[in-house]
RNA sequence: GGGCGGGUACCCAAGUGGCCAAAAGGGGCUGACUGUAGAUCAGCUGGCGGAUGCCUUCGGAGGUUCGAAUCCUUCCCCGCCCA
C-alpha cells in the first residue's frame, strides 16, 4: 500500500476527516518523500477503546499503512493538569512502575487497531519532566494570555464565572511542546483538540521548526445522540464488546445519526452510504433495515461477517421474537439465603445485583418490571423457588440465571 | 488586604425555624406504544423485612431550640468588584 503518490495519499487521508489544516501543507509534506512523523496524544487512563476513539486510531492506522511513522504520546505528565476540555479530573502523576506496566496495556489495546510492531509509544513526562522552571518561563514567554484565552472553554468559563486555575492555562502549551520535542509533521486529534493542536503549530514556528499539519477527526455522538461517545457517560460501544451486545447497542442509536455512523464507524463504501442516506430521505429505505445494515457492518468490522450474522439473528429472537438471549449471565445465590429452597423475590433481586436495594427491588416489582422464568410478577412480597437455572429478568434486557452456591 | 455574592440529592436549581427525604427541570429506571431505539404518554427516582416509624443527606465542626437545609459561632472552598 506504500509508495502511493502524494496526491493519492491525500485523497485517501481526506476521507472521514472533519478538517485538515491545511491540505496544501499536508501535500507539501507528503511530497518530501520520507515517512512523516504522525503524532497522537492520548490520556494515560486505561485505554477505553470504543467506536468514537477508534475513529482517530483508524485514521492513524491509515497513515501507517501508507508508510508513515506513528507515535503515540501518552500524556502521563499532562495528566497532572487534566485536560480543561472536559470534566476530566486531574490525576496524580504515574509512578515509573505504573508507567512501565501500563505501557504494555497500551500496546495491547492500541494493537487492536494499529500495527503493533510499527507503533512507537512514548510518555510526555520524558521531556516535560526534564524542563526546569527557567525552561518553562522561556516557553511561556512565547505565548500571550490573549492567545490562550481564545480557547473556547476558557472564554466560556471566564464569562460564566467558573474558576480557571493557572496550571490549566499551561495545558495547551504542554501539548504543543510535545510536538516540538518530537518534531511532529502531523498531529492527529478529535475536533475538540483543535486549539491544542494549533498551539503546537504556533510553538513549532516560534522555535524554527516546520509547523505540523493538523488532522482533525469528527467526534462521534454516543448512543444518546447528544453527548460525545464516552465510556463514563455510558453511551459507548466498546470495540471489544461481544457481537450481540454491539449489535443491540448499534440498533439503539437515534435514526438521524445513521449516516454519520456509517461514514465514520464502518468500512461500508461511500457510494453505498450515500445511497442509503438518499433512500432514507426519500422514504424508499426503511430506517429499520438501514440500521440493521449499520449494526451488522459495525459488528463485522470488529468481529467478522460470521459474528455479525449470528448477532443479527440473536437480536431478531430477543427483541422482535421476545425470546431469551443465548447467553444469560450467571448470578450466584448463597445457599443460606434460601434454607428451605425458597427466597423472597426482593431479596433475590438484591443478592443477584439486579437491584441495588430492597427499596429499588420493590419499585421494580410493583412497576411490573420483573419476570421469573418468563412470568411477570406483580406481588412485591412474592416468594419464589430458589432453583438452579431459574431465569430472572428485570426490565427489557437485564437477565440473570441463578446458580445456588 | 477590603467590599459583595455563593456552597442543597447524579446534574442544575428552589427552599430562609415545624406542612422538608427537601419544589421545578434535566438525567436515570419501569410500563404502554413501536421498527430496536427515539419521540409521545403514565409512574417511579436516599436507605431500613413491610413502618401516620426509624436512620442517613442540604460544604465541615460545634452551638441555640421541644424542633434546624433554614438562626448563632468557627473553619474550609468558590465567584465578582476594588487595591
Amino acid at each position: 500500500m506504500a509508495f502511493l503518490s502524494p496526491e493519492e495519499q491525500l485523497l485517501r487521508l481526506r476521507r472521514g476527516c472533519a478538517e485538515i489544516i491545511s491540505e496544501e501543507d499536508l501535500l507539501a509534506k507528503l511530497r518530501l518523500g520520507r515517512p512523516l512523523r504522525v503524532k497522537l496524544g492520548l490520556d494515560p487512563s486505561a485505554p477505553d477503546l470504543h467506536l468514537g476513539t477508534a475513529i482517530v486510531l483508524r485514521k492513524m492506522r491509515q497513515f501507517q499503512d501508507l508508510g508513515h511513522e506513528v507515535i503515540i504520546v501518552i500524556g502521563d505528565f499532562t495528566a497532572m493538569i487534566g485536560d480543561p476540555t472536559g470534566k476530566k479530573q486531574s490525576r496524580p502523576m504515574l509512578s515509573p512502575e505504573e508507567v512501565a506496566s501500563n505501557a504494555q496495556t497500551y500496546r495491547e489495546q492500541y494493537g487492536l487497531i494499529l500495527d503493533p510492531v510499527r507503533t512507537r509509544v512514548t510518555f510526555n513526562s520524558q521531556w516535560l519532566g526534564a524542563l526546569s522552571f527557567a525552561d518553562v518561563i522561556r516557553l511561556t514567554s512565547r505565548v500571550t494570555v490573549a492567545r490562550i484565552l481564545e480557547r473556547d472553554d476558557f472564554t466560556t468559563r471566564l464569562r460564566s464565572g467558573a474558576p480557571i486555575h493557572m496550571h490549566e492555562l499551561l495545558y495547551p502549551i504542554c501539548q504543543a511542546y510535545d510536538s516540538v520535542a518530537l518534531e511532529a509533521d502531523v498531529e492527529l486529534g478529535g475536533t475538540d483538540q483543535k486549539f491544542n493542536n494549533l498551539m503546537g503549530r504556533d510553538l513549532q514556528r516560534e522555535v524554527g521548526q516546520s509547523p505540523q499539519v493538523v488532522v482533525l477527526t469528527p467526534l462521534l455522538p454516543g448512543l444518546d445522540g447528544v453527548e460525545k461517545m464516552s465510556k463514563s457517560l455510558g453511551n459507548a460501544i466498546g470495540i471489544t464488546e461481544p457481537p450481540s451486545e454491539m449489535f443491540g447497542k448499534a440498533m439503539s442509536i437515534p435514526d438521524a445519526l445513521m449516516p454519520d455512523y456509517f461514514e465514520y464507524a464502518t468500512d461500508v463504501p461511500m457510494e453505498e452510504v450515500t445511497a442509503i442516506r438518499e433512500g432514507l430521505e426519500a422514504g424508499s429505505v426503511h430506517p429499520r433495515d438501514a440500521k440493521r445494515r449499520l449494526a451488522g457492518a459495525i459488528v463485522a468490522l470488529w468481529h467478522g461477517e460470521e459474528a455479525a450474522r449470528s448477532a443479527e439473528a440473536a437480536f431478531e429472537r430477543l427483541f422482535v421474537g421476545k425470546e431469551l438471549p443465548d447467553e444469560i449471565p450467571e448470578a450466584y445465590v448463597p445457599a443460606d439465603e434460601a434454607p428451605d429452597g425458597r427466597i423472597r423475590l426482593i431479596r433475590l433481586l438484591v443478592v443477584t445485583g439486579l437491584a441495588e436495594s430492597n427499596t429499588e427491588a420493590r419499585r421494580l416489582i410493583s412497576q411490573g418490571g420483573v419476570s421469573v422464568d418468563g412470568g411477570r410478577i406483580h406481588d412485591v412480597e412474592a416468594i419464589v423457588p430458589a432453583r438452579q437455572g431459574l431465569v430472572v429478568q428485570v426490565g427489557r434486557r437485564r437477565f440473570a440465571r441463578i446458580t445456588i452456591a
